[in-house]
DNA sequence: GTATTTAAGGACAAAATTATCCTTAAATAT
DNA sequence: ATATTTAAGGATAATTTTGTCCTTAAATAC
């Protein structure tokens, strides 16, 4: 569905809400292992979530690291998927034709028209915070490791 | 959601299965611009989609081009994808997560699993036939081109 | 048979994605 | 001030995806 990229993004940012706050910031290669991705590549994914704070926030230096405030917990995940510039999956086509649309439908424009809301409506309703939340109770994980 | 040339795949395939049959085949040259496709690119992928006549069906020499048999316009959508090894992107977790299942979910998990189970009762349900025929009207299409 | 038409197949090129590494800048601690 | 820690940023490499082009093989037409 996602490019690889994406998923890390979406990941380390439900990582961060989950494990870090102003006050505890978490470093790249903390989250790297958590979530097991690359961790230069995820740096880098990070930076871009980074630029002009807006879905992440970070500091430098000793103590410094990632985290959220609470504004930023409060986004949906769209958001991630709009700061990923990887949005318009949510919205295109499954044979991807440009012009499909209610107008000039594909032979599966019909069909797929209410998974397509739904896809939507969860990226949208369901924000971070909920999504660090649900992982609270140690019944929902992030990580590929096998779970004891 | 599917890479282009798993696009270009559906898209062949299914006006292959509109426009043709064994008496009237059809040529890669009129296929890629029905589809707006590259047509070398959509070549390769139809070669692909014809190795052991698995989903589509070709001659060479004149009079050739690409068909599909009775049986082939009965298969499922959804093996157009698993001949192109874009199978498991249905099954996929949205995070990536290897894992990811009823025994270890992942925060996506529960929302997204109804939507998945959705997208691949679509692509299993509908074949390439019922596709093709739904165009039949002309009020549904696969053109990229503005419809007069 | 020879020429023509059309897909098959191989080699290669371009672009995008994924990934690494090194240097720089900022923040803190001493 | 200096050293240390940590993210930011730039350069570059590896891999995958997307795409083109040319030759080969098969089928038909003559």
């Amino acid at each position: 569905m996602f490019s690889k990229a994406t998923e890390y993004a979406l990941r380390a940012t439900i990582y961060i809400a989950k494990k870090s706050s102003a006050e505890k910031k978490i470093g790249i290669e903390e989250i790297a292992k958590a979530i097991d991705s690359p961790q230069s590549f995820t740096a880098k994914i990070l930076q871009a979530l980074t630029k002009e704070n807006k879905i992440v926030s970070s500091v430098r230096g000793p103590n410094g690291g990632f985290f959220l405030i609470e504004k930023q917990k409060k986004l949906p995940v769209r958001s991630i998927l709009q700061a990923m510039g990887e949005d318009e999956i949510l919205e295109k086509c499954v044979l991807g034709l440009k012009r499909c649309s209610e107008v000039q439908p594909c032979p599966m424009h019909e069909q797929y028209k209410s998974i397509k809301q739904q896809l939507i409506k969860l990226f949208v309703s369901k924000t971070i915070q909920q999504l660090a939340d649900d992982m609270k109770d140690g019944e929902i994980f992030i990580s590929n490791k096998k779970q004891p």
